[in-house]
RNA sequence: GGCGGCAUAGCCAAGUGGUAAGGCGACGGUCUGCAAAACCGUUAUUCACCGGUUCAAAUCCGGUUGCCGCCUCCA
């Protein structure tokens, strides 16, 4: 089956063939660092993280862009705001945002280019826009002329009549057209600037990505992406820059994600629903977040809360101490007689676990399903457990083989997804810990009354057991007896 | 006003022509001293509603209703 990827400019799922053979160029719009980064970021970022690493995972050599804003009216006014020089706030928060991705797990860009290094490439574009005709000065500032780029609108699926009709756009004297937008901005006394053809000011906003991109990926590039907020007028902009000055194609598949809600209403400052990456981190393990985001698809849109997120949690609770039960069963010696298994239950796992990879890829070719893929995780856990079950602690060949098989494929399919990289002793020991603070109860204390406990089992002390077992409960753990001894975890 | 999207079980969510994945929850069974965990099974004859096309529709077309996004900075 061929790989697909729906197209925002065709509005359509196409098979995806990069330019170069084996090669893929690809850039998604970063952030404006004047402050915090929040969830609506984090799924933006995971959503392009999980493409690159897949694109990678189907042996793609990926050249990976995505840029920094650091220069734009709303830096300037934090910077007012704080009485400090723009470059200081600049600085601050792309720091928290490496600080960010870092806890999210994400993987490093090729490159991460900022705004403010790539000035000179942005005035010699707009130099060739004006010499083209379709960009026109004036006192100082410079403006795109939306009405000579003729496929204007072609990404938004909107055309200037249209747009114009319902236009709430505030009129600006200068300019020829209300839609056509800036390149360049004469600055005012006190702010930063750079010096042009055009007199000191800085550039508008879209033109850096147009600059960046073809610098590190080409006039034409495979990939460009975003979130769907950024497909106008931002994304348009930048294909009328760009094809307007190279005569060329410029990004041929554009790829956006969805947004996210919180608890059905819209992320907005003013609704005081502002979610931050730090907040959500401070609660809730990265991977948490992740399979989260994944159970969607991409271009869906997402509603958060606080009980989505629990009960993806237990899922991957799941996960990791299923895993973890893979890990001990494997160091079990294999039973060499021939124990009697139910076949019919054992080849069912096998051709689950044999099936799984060339399914992932499926979902996975398919427009990045990722909520199907994770499906095929679900039943791959099911068939392990099921085979858990089947050895009762005294693996066969045969089921060694499948487990490790089954784990190894967990970890390398999961490793797109961002999800099962941590070791399964680890995060249940984690898991365990945090959980501690919250119940002002020992470690200790807690295996003391289950020795206590087991003391009373081996007595046949039904009573006492089930008190003790109660009294453990109410205070949020839950005892599991197993066969190579008692466990506890955090309800 | 213009453009676009969405509506699938109690909840979350895949599925764009071939007879409804998966998760959470719930219920029953196995296991267990009893539980827990795990496994097995049940949980949508039906995909907002009304028409149409087709041998065949959740999927395509037309209409209705409801929700949402974009058109202004925004992931």
């Amino acid at each position: 089956m061929s790989f697909r990827i729906y197209n925002t400019l065709t509005g359509k799922k196409e098979d995806f063939l990069p330019l170069r053979e084996k090669q893929v160029g690809m850039y998604a719009c970063g952030v404006t660092v004047y402050d915090l980064c929040h969830i609506g970021h984090a799924r933006s970022a995971i959503v392009f993280d999980v493409i690159y690493r897949y694109l990678r995972y189907r042996g793609y050599d990926v050249t990976f862009v995505r840029n920094f804003t650091d220069i734009d009216d709303k830096i300037i006014k934090r910077a007012n705001e704080e009485g400090v020089d723009y470059r200081v706030i600049a600085e601050k928060y792309i720091e928290e945002f490496n600080i960010d991705m870092g806890g999210l797990d994400l993987e490093k860009p090729s490159f991460e280019p900022k705004a403010t290094d790539h000035i000179s490439g942005m005035i010699d574009l707009i130099s060739i826009l004006i010499e083209k005709g379709v960009a026109y000065q004036r006192e100082g500032d410079v403006f795109f002329s939306v009405g000579k780029f003729k496929d204007y609108g072609k990404l938004s699926g909107r055309n200037l009549d249209e747009m114009q009709a319902g236009a709430r756009v505030e009129i600006d004297e200068k300019k020829e057209n209300p839609l056509d937008f800036a390149l360049w901005k004469s600055s005012k006394p006190g702010e930063p600037f750079w010096k042009s053809l055009w007199g000191e000011g800085r550039p508008g906003w879209h033109i850096e990505c147009s600059v960046m991109s073809q610098k590190y990926l080409g006039e034409t590039f495979d990939i460009h992406g975003g979130g769907k907020d950024l497909i106008f007028p931002h994304h348009e902009n930048e294909i009328a820059q760009s094809e307007a000055a190279t005569g060329k194609p410029f990004a041929r598949y554009w790829i956006h994600n969805g947004f996210v809600n919180i608890n059905k209403e819209k992320m907005s400052k003013s609704l005081g629903n502002f979610l931050t990456i730090k907040e959500i981190l401070k609660g809730w393990h990265p991977e948490v977040l992740r399979l989260f985001f994944l159970s969607h698809h991409y271009r869906s849109p997402v509603d958060y809360s606080e009980d989505s997120l629990l009960e993806v949690k237990t899922g991957l609770d799941r996960f990791y101490s299923t895993l973890n039960a893979i890990q001990e069963e494997l160091k079990k010696p294999a039973i060499s007689s021939q124990k009697k298994v139910d076949s019919n239950a054992m080849d069912q796992s096998r051709k689950i676990i044999e099936s799984f990879q060339v399914r992932f890829e499926e979902a996975m070719d398919d427009d990045f399903n990722t909520a199907q893929a994770l499906g095929y995780f679900y039943d791959l856990q099911t068939a392990l457990n099921s085979l858990l079950d089947l050895s009762k602690g005294q693996p066969t060949d045969q089921i060694r083989s499948l487990l490790s098989e089954g784990d190894e494929r967990f970890r390398k399919m999961g490793w797109v997804f961002g999800l099962f990289q941590e070791e399964p002793e680890v995060y249940m020991d984690r898991q365990k810990k945090e959980g501690l603070k919250k119940l002002d109860l020992s470690e200790e204390a807690i295996l003391k009354l289950i020795e206590e406990r087991n003391g009373a089992r081996k007595n046949k002390d039904w009573k006492k057991a089930d008190e003790i077992r109660n009294h453990l409960l109410s205070k949020g753990i839950i005892l599991e007896d197993t066969p190579s001894g008692t466990l506890w975890k955090i309800k």
